[in-house]
Parts: C-alpha cells; sequence; structure tokens
DNA sequence: GGAAATCCTGACAACGTTGTCAAGGTATGT
DNA sequence: ACATACCTTGACAACGTTGTCAGGATTTCC
C-alpha cells in the first residue's frame, strides 16, 4: 500500500491573527496565488459583439433578445465556459436573494439530523436553493457563530435545531431580515414557526402499548432534561402512567442520560438488583441502543420488553427486533423548508407550530410479556 | 419587460423617498415583500461618525486604527447589529474567496457519505469555511447542474463523489479556477486528487480471513460493477481466490447487484441449492444488510461466514454480529478537504493519489468455519 | 405619408465592500 | 528650525452584475 499519505494538522503556513471573538467567518487563507481570472459578462459581451446589458438579458433569459443576439451570446458563453456570479447578481438584484438557506442541526453524521437535512434538500432542491449546513454539536457558543457566519454569507433563510440556551439574541437577526424556522425543539426565547414531533403522544402509544400487555413495571430512561423534547416525553411518560394508576418507581426514572454506553450502565444497573422492570421505555435512540446492549450482555433480550423513541437503521435486524416509536424526520425538515420558503416569500414573521405525528412501529420486542 | 416577478420598488435605502402608487391602475396583488434592510457599513459609519473604509478596517480588525475610532465603530456596529456582508466584500477583495466550498455526494443522510460530510466538516471548520452540502443521488445530470450552481456561486473548491459517467467536462470548471478533489471514487476523464478507500487490500484481508479458515466455498456478491469500487472489489475476490488455487463458481460471483432487497434475493437463491457456498462476501453495505436478512430467514446465520465490506451502525449489535471491512469515511473526508485547501492555497492543478487503508473488523460472523 | 406605438439595444449608475492613494497630522532626525 | 518619516484617516474607483432610462430602428395605425 504505497503511497498512504497522513495528512497532520497542517503547521506550515498557519498565520494565525488574533481569534475573531465575534466569529466572523473571515477568510484566514492569506497566500499568493495565481487564480485563474474567470470569464465575467464583460468578456462574452465583447466576444458576442454584444454589450454587456444584452449578455445580462441572455443570460438571464429575458423576452425581447432578437435571437440571432440570443445565439450570438450563448455560444459565446459556452466557449467561454462562462458562469454567472450570483454573488455578484445578488448584490446588484433589488431582491437580494443567494438562492442559498443555511441548515443548522445537531450533526450531520447523525442519523436523525441527516434525515432531517434530506428533507431540508428535497424541498430546497424544487426552489434551485443551495443548502450550507453546519454542525452544532449541542454547542451554544458554535450555534451563534454560525449563525453570524451564515448571516454575514446573507443566506435567505435559516433551519435550525436550537441548543438548549436561550434564543433571544436571534430576534434581532430575524428583525434584521433573517427568517428562520426551527425544527426538532421549541426554542427559548423568541416565537418562531417551529415543526416538533409529537413527543408527548408517541410516548403515550408507546406506555400504553406495554401497559395494555400487562406491564405494570415499567422503567423510563430520559436524556438531557435542558431538552424540551426530552422533557415531554418524561412528562408524558409520568401523566400515562397516573392515568392508568401504575406506581412509578423512582429507581426505575433516569434521566439525564448520556449516550450509549451510559444508557446501558443504567439499564445493567436495573438487572443487578432482584426487584426488575419488566418493561423499559428508552426516550432516545442512543438510549435505546445502550439498553439493547445491557439486555443482550444479560441475556434478558426476550424477557424484558423495550420500545424506544426513535426509529434506526437495521432496529428490525436485531434480535429480538426493536420496537420504536418512529419519528419522521425527513418530512419534518421538509415541512420546515416549505414553511421557511413560504416565509421568505410573504415575509411574514409568524410563530406556527408544526406538530409531525409520531407512530409505534410494533416489533418483537415490544411484544414482551412480563413475567 | 412584462411585470412578471417585479414587486415594483422596495424601499431598498432608507433615504429613498417612498413611491406612492395612487395613480396606479392594477391594483397590486399579493403585498410585496417587506425586505428590512439590513445595516450596510455606510450605516455604521455614519453612526459613529467616521469614514466608510475606517468601518471597513475595524470589522476586518486591521492594525493602525486609533483605539477611540475601534470602540465606536464597534458600538455602533453592535447597536445596529450589523454583519459584514461577505458576498460584497467577496467581490471587491483581490483573492476573491467565497470562504465556502461545496461537498456533493452521494446522500446526505446515507451513513457512509454523511460520514464524508463530517470529516470535510471537521476540516472546513478550521479554515472557518462553511459548506455547501448537496445530493447527487447517482445522477450525472444531476451532478453536472450541481456543479454549475455551486460554481455560480463561486465556491472555493469542491469535494465530490464522481457519479459513474465521463468528467471531462470538470476539465473546464477546473481551469477556470475551480479547485476539486474527488472522494470515494476514481473519476474518469479528468486527473485530479483523489482519496480511496483501498478497496483491493480490504477486500484480500477479508477473503484471506476466510480462507484461513478453511473456507473454499465463498461466494461474492457485488454492486454496480460501473462503479470502479465495486469492480476494484470484485477483481481482487477474483486475484485472491486464484493466487489461493481456489475455485471460483460462476454461480456464487452475482455483480450488479442493487440495493438490500436485491441482495436478499440473491443470498437466498444460493440457499435454496443443495451445494450451498460455506462463506458470503458482500462488497457493499446495502448487499450485506441484504445477506444478513436472508441468513436469518433460513436461518443459516450460525453456519454460513459473512463479512462486508464497509461498516454499519449495530453491525456489532446482529446475532451473529456482523465482520466488516470498515473503511474510514471520516478520514476519506477530512484528508479530502486538507487536500482541496492545499490546492486552494497553492492553485497547484495536481493529481496525487491518496489511498486509505482499509482495516478488517473480527466479529462473530466471519469466524464462522465451514461444515 | 406621418404620428404613434413598439421593439430592441446600450450607457450608466448602483449594490456593499475593499484596494489604492493622497492629505493632513504628529513624531523624528539633523 | 526645517526636512523627513511615519501614522491615521478618508475620497474614490472598482469588483460583476442588474435596474433604469433613453435612443434608434422598425412596425402599426389612421
Amino acid at each position: 500500500m504505497g503511497g498512504v499519505k497522513d495528512f497532520g494538522m497542517d503547521v506550515t503556513s498557519r498565520d494565525d491573527t488574533v481569534i475573531d471573538l465575534e466569529g466572523d467567518l473571515e477568510p484566514k487563507i492569506a497566500a499568493p496565488r495565481a487564480i485563474p481570472a474567470r470569464p465575467t459578462m464583460k468578456d462574452v459581451a465583447a466576444r458576442a459583439g454584444v454589450s454587456l446589458k444584452t449578455v445580462s438579458r441572455v443570460v438571464n433569459h429575458e423576452v425581447g433578445v432578437s435571437p440571432e443576439l440570443v445565439t450570438k451570446v450563448e455560444s459565446a458563453a459556452a466557449e467561454l465556459d462562462y458562469r454567472p456570479d450570483l454573488t455578484a447578481s445578488n448584490l446588484r438584484r433589488s431582491d437580494r436573494r443567494t438562492s442559498t438557506i443555511g441548515l443548522m442541526i445537531e450533526d450531520v453524521a447523525n442519523e436523525f439530523s441527516s434525515a432531517v437535512h434530506a428533507g431540508v434538500e428535497d424541498v430546497a432542491r424544487l426552489h434551485q436553493v443551495a443548502v450550507l449546513g453546519a454542525s452544532v454539536h449541542e454547542d451554544p457558543q458554535r450555534e451563534s457563530d454560525l449563525v453570524r457566519a451564515l448571516s454575514s454569507r446573507r443566506v435567505d433563510g435559516l433551519v435550525l435545531t436550537p441548543t438548549a440556551g436561550d434564543h433571544t439574541y436571534l430576534e434581532r437577526e430575524r428583525h434584521n431580515g433573517l427568517p428562520m424556522v426551527f425544527v426538532d425543539r421549541l426554542p427559548h426565547g423568541i416565537d418562531a414557526d417551529c415543526v416538533l414531533t409529537d413527543n408527548a403522544e408517541g410516548t403515550r402509544l408507546a406506555i400504553e402499548h406495554l401497559i395494555a400487555l400487562g406491564h405494570q413495571r415499567i422503567a423510563f430512561m430520559g436524556g438531557l432534561s435542558i431538552l424540551d423534547t426530552a422533557t415531554q416525553r418524561y412528562q408524558s411518560f409520568i401523566d400515562t402512567m397516573q392515568q392508568h394508576h401504575l406506581p412509578i418507581n423512582p429507581e426505575w426514572v433516569v434521566r439525564n442520560i448520556k449516550g450509549t454506553d451510559d444508557a446501558e450502565k443504567v439499564a445493567s444497573g436495573f438487572f443487578a438488583e432482584s426487584f426488575q422492570p419488566t418493561a423499559i421505555f428508552a426516550a432516545q435512540n442512543m438510549l435505546t441502543m445502550g439498553v439493547v446492549r445491557a439486555l443482550k450482555s444479560a441475556g434478558l433480550q426476550h424477557h424484558v420488553a423495550l420500545i424506544g423513541f426513535d426509529d434506526f437503521a437495521l432496529a428490525d435486524l436485531l434480535d429480538p427486533p426493536v420496537a420504536v416509536v418512529a419519528q419522521d424526520p425527513r418530512r419534518m425538515g421538509q415541512i420546515a423548508a416549505e414553511l421557511l420558503f413560504e416565509r421568505i416569500r410573504d415575509g411574514k414573521i409568524s410563530a406556527e407550530l408544526h406538530i409531525v405525528p409520531s407512530r409505534l412501529v410494533i416489533r418483537q420486542s415490544g411484544e414482551i410479556r412480563p413475567v
């Protein structure tokens, strides 16, 4: 395997200027370079023997240019491989649209958020709009840096999953002409359009399904309670249990679980006791996977029921297949984008709330009866 | 002119007189959107009582502005929530950088390509560069449309996974100043930097592992042979088998398999015969999953060995856990981006080939011995 | 046949920003 | 004291494009 070359951090010429505390994304790569000058409308005009404006008209398919000139300009443009400069065009045009929107999600590589991304892209594509995507990694600082960066690039709008922090600062961005739609989580400190999963209903469905099977000892494992989604699922669990007059064992209600490993430990803890839950509701993707691991190593995967919130690839291939409350992240992305384009079009500032239904996907792990 | 999408005069700067339309015959249809005019440097300059250029200097942290003026300008900018317009700045600056790169991958929601995306983002972030991401969905038409769209947006460079078609057309883009780095697949018709997985080596490792366990009847299931990756894996399978003087049963060498369902059918076909392979090598992600399904429904998952190419989430939680040749897509994205930034910096056009090693991840399905 | 309307084209300014240069002020050197 | 260097600031043009408007050519209409 010759030719393998490893790339370390590129130390060669990082002319570090002071870290930009305002978070603007400014080009820091300053180096001499012969950029091949791209052909401009001027070049096309010269080659076609027409005026600048005529080229502009042809490029923008305006009516009222003689067919003869149209062909001349088009072939000149083709010969030069001319590409209109959308940034310059944007600067001059009265609508000031960049045909680009920003998307800020948890992590582009995460199954849920990349499905949202795909949904946004579906709609953006219909509108001939490009998507500037970025991972926020649940970091409020990064969030606001990104908003600035995207705002500086004059995106036409923003679809974002807010972090746990406060979002009043976004009000000023929006007021300065940056429409935004939130997805998956409700923001704090700003009334804005938002697309959410029906967390309460989904949780209720799952819990009632378990109850109908005869489960009474149901454990709840939840994510970070600073996130509303987690809190809503928790609250719905509590409500549903109480409605059915079932006891809630505080030892089996664990919140603020971070990630798969943590979840695995928590679930293993349950099984270490003699008095065990007969069913587990894992309120988030990663947590479900952790529980699967714990069940497997305890050999209980066919004895303790499990329902997770949020579907994941291969859940149906596990042993037993894992029942889940499925969200529809792609649909959420689509709705968010549609909403955004509506706002971009009409310029209204509104605060519609769109709830996307979740549905219970019945698989074997959710059909296990209590012993 | 035909008032197609002419929304009349929007008020684009504060000192414009508002045109009244009382004499207008045609009533305006949908209210024209009042784009809140964003504050510009001019506004900041006026408020701070300095010249435009001084604001520019402060915003760009140029040295040699008196501290007094710096504070004045900074507070004026903050009060107005001024955001520098990167598109205008780009237009004027001599380096013409947009601090934005384009990324074209198979599908933003796909596990492999979104990992590449994450890798590209890792590096782009260090450079304070934003990423315009898009899914190509293996469609050459869409590919060239996207290239045009990104080129028009004047991205500083492109990271892309080429489709199966011809890519000579990209030469002209590159010649006009659009650096590009290919990832995962070698393009045809253009010599360019490219980051690939070591398909041959990875396949060899897998096959030799099976051979070492005593397997002689090894089936190969491959993806679309128009893709080089698929062909390389196929070729390496053939070579390795031949080097070990093992017979290749043409019935067990199936190429051009599309997707999970197709793979499931093919594998089920193997098991329907009395003479069966004792091991299966699935040369792609989706195919591996199809085989897992087929094995499970045939009840053979503990009797037929399986190794897949490309790792996937939860592969280790299946029953049995599925052995794979793991690629490192995130690393590939990182390397591609590093390479791209190098090209952007030095302006060179080169055709380095970077091979990222793959490694065999041993899990139970790959340890099953022949009967 | 002449006036008016229509069509097609191009000159020019402007979008928000930065590169260049020059003006004025202050500090330095002799 | 005078010349010179430096420092800070601003005026202006220009980046590539499009909106506006005006001018010339052509057609239409009576």
